[in-house]
RNA sequence: UGGGCUAUCGCCAAGCGGUAAGGCACAGCACUUUGACUGCUGCAUUCGCUGGUUCGAAUCCAGCUAGCCCAGCCA
């Protein structure tokens, strides 16, 4: 059966101009703007417009969009480089800086002058406002409205050349004051700005908005799709206002579609600087955000997102994905990759009383039985093991198969046992697990053929390596939402990481590095922390755990 | 009478006038040396609402309702 996968709306735009020939060859873009850093909502603008680009033999350009020195800096051009680089969007080169057009960008704010379609005006910000009108009310000109294209052109070049101070003057585009879109009410193309910018210096202090900008950047590099959220839909219309204006070609176009929200996440930039600050989190980096880098140290792989984006497909809707949803990518995307390890977090010990006492055996354990390739370890065995606290009762309870006093049950790859006793304290609070073992079905199958319906994992006593292991929930309490109505501030769930330090895995763990990722059997995938891991101290994070069907009671 | 956009299962999302794809989640069964994985089964007589056009409407038309975006010399 062929499995047909329907085309969303972009990509049919796409196909409908290739076949009416509009464009030989199409360029998408990723243009961040570097003040901060990316997180998954940018992954679905990056993988987007990069799919785009593969699918139809085309090009992707990355791009700063970094015409607002006020915000942006080097730090974050460099952070925003190795995110794309690790989502695995090869733009092959084709990296480039708004900043570097601003010469072209120059010539064509002259262009509109001499056309009589741009002119400088004198209003202060209050009066720009004022003369903007409001939603329901239209604005009205500007007195400096109709100064001749000579006059505004001698203007905007004493504006270049530092001959008047910061935010006394603008350029403007002639469009609509009376129009219904905000945008077209003779929108502001260049403001005055004596600031430093990251890439041109002290050469510039002038600097072209967003909207005369983007449009141009676009041009200048034969952007065909230019692809961007929802919110500038109302835009679209400068946009295209822009290059019309400037006489472009074969302009590009705007398309816009939804962002990605994830439920039971915090995205907004001044609410993670407040978490930071308050130091309920551990920076933008902690593995409870959906920063791409705080995604990457939870231990997610570019596949994984990848295959989440191409799951919640693009549209126009406003909508909020159920993070149900990542976390299926991630364990789909591990399981077959990953080894299967040990690992005990609430360790109880567990004692063989007819196993010799300083015997060390090794059993033969595959590292992930659905995957042959990966091949097998071994694993020492004795007298004396960790299992989990979970993995005995005192009570049985209904359908519970694994070890209570009585019971037989499989210790994975090694051998049968079959629960005798324990030991409790106190509080009732189990010590010690005492079990009986069956020589004869090492490996885990008993010769007599005889079958149990428990299988539990284990740790040697001896052997065993004390990790820490750091547990992660949503940071956001899941009942009340992300933010509290009365004064919004955030719900914060005070359960969002849990440390536990006495957890114990298998010796074989030493042998890998931070940033390797595992199954730990029963309790979902992990990953070596590449921050607080040294060479004396462990540390796991929870990427996500593992779904079970077996619900007591 | 500001402008723009959106509305299909709990969550995403196909559908483009011919009688509701798929995925996640959920439930049940089977299998199992991880109660995982895998496999199978179930899960919208109905597409925000109301009318209309049509042999036939989620798809076309009209009117309504709800939600989101826009009044930065931010992007």
């Amino acid at each position: 059966m062929e499995e047909t996968i329907s085309k969303n709306f972009i990509e049919q735009i796409i196909e409908k101009d290739i076949e009416e020939g509009r464009y030989q060859k199409i360029v998408t873009r990723f243009p961040p703007e570097p003040n901060g850093y990316l997180h998954i909502g940018h992954a679905k603008s990056i993988l987007l417009n990069y799919g785009l680009a593969e699918e139809y033999g085309g090009e992707f350009h990355f791009r700063f969009d970094d015409t607002n020195p006020a915000k942006e800096e080097k730090e974050y051009v460099q952070s925003i480089k190795a995110d794309v680089e690790w989502l695995g969007a090869d733009y092959k080169g084709h990296i480039y800086f708004a900043s570097n057009y601003f010469d072209k960008m120059y010539e064509c704010a002259e262009f509109l002058i001499k056309k009589g379609k741009a002119y400088v005006c004198d209003l202060t910000p209050d009066e720009i406002r004022e003369y903007r009108g409001t939603l329901t009310e239209p604005g009205k000109n500007s007195p400096y409205r109709d100064r001749t294209p000579e006059e505004n052109l001698q203007l905007f070049r004493d504006m270049r050349d530092g001959k008047f101070p910061d935010g006394s003057k603008v350029l403007r585009a002639k469009i609509d004051m009376t129009s219904g879109n905000m945008n077209m009410r003779d929108p502001i193309l260049y403001r005055i700005a004596r600031m430093e910018h990251h890439n041109t210096g002290n050469k510039w202090c002038i600097y072209p908005m967003y909207d005369f900008a983007h449009p141009l950047e676009d041009a200048f590099e034969g952007i065909t799709h230019s692809i961007c959220t929802l919110e500038f839909e109302d835009h679209r219309p400068l946009y295209e206002w822009v290059v019309n204006e400037c006489e472009f070609e074969n302009p590009p176009k705007q398309i816009e579609f939804a962002k990605l929200y994830l439920t039971n996440v915090v995205t907004g930039k001044r609410y993670i600087k407040k978490l930071v600050e308050d130091g309920i989190v551990d920076g933008w980096d902690d593995p409870r955000l959906v920063s791409l880098s705080a995604l990457r140290r939870r231990g997610y792989t570019p596949e994984a997102i990848r295959k989440f984006m191409e799951l919640v497909g693009v549209a126009k809707s406003h909508s909020s994905v159920d993070n149900a949803m990542l976390e299926y990518c991630i364990r789909d995307d591990l399981k077959l990759k990953r080894p299967r390890m040990a690992a005990i977090l609430d360790p109880v010990k567990l004692v063989i009383t007819n196993y010799p006492d300083e015997q060390i055996e090794y059993v033969d354990v595959p590292n992930n039985q659905e995957n042959e390739e990966m091949g097998t370890r071994q694993v020492p065995f004795c007298k004396e093991l960790y299992i989990e606290r979970e993995d005995f009762k005192i009570e049985r309870p209904k359908k519970y198969r694994r070890l209570y006093v009585g019971n037989e049950v499989r210790l994975m790859n090694a051998y049968f046992v079959t629960c005798t006793g324990y030991d409790a304290d106190e509080d009732g609070n189990v010590t010690t697990v005492y079990c009986t073992y069956d020589p004869a079905s090492r490996g885990g199958n008993s010769p007599d053929g005889r079958k149990v319906r428990g299988t539990i994992h284990w740790v040697a006593v001896p052997t065993a390596k004390q990790v820490e292991v750091r547990l992660y929930e949503n940071i956001v309490d899941e009942e009340k939402g992300v933010y509290n109505e009365e004064d919004g501030s955030m719900n914060i769930n005070p359960n969002s990481l849990t440390v536990i330090e006495n957890a114990y895995v298998e010796p074989a763990l030493s042998d890998f590095k931070p940033g390797d990722s595992f199954q730990f059997m029963r309790t979902g995938y992990f990953c070596i922390d590449t921050k607080d891991t040294t060479e004396d101290h462990m540390v796991f994070n929870r990427i996500v755990s593992l779904k079970s069907s077996y619900k007591p009671n």
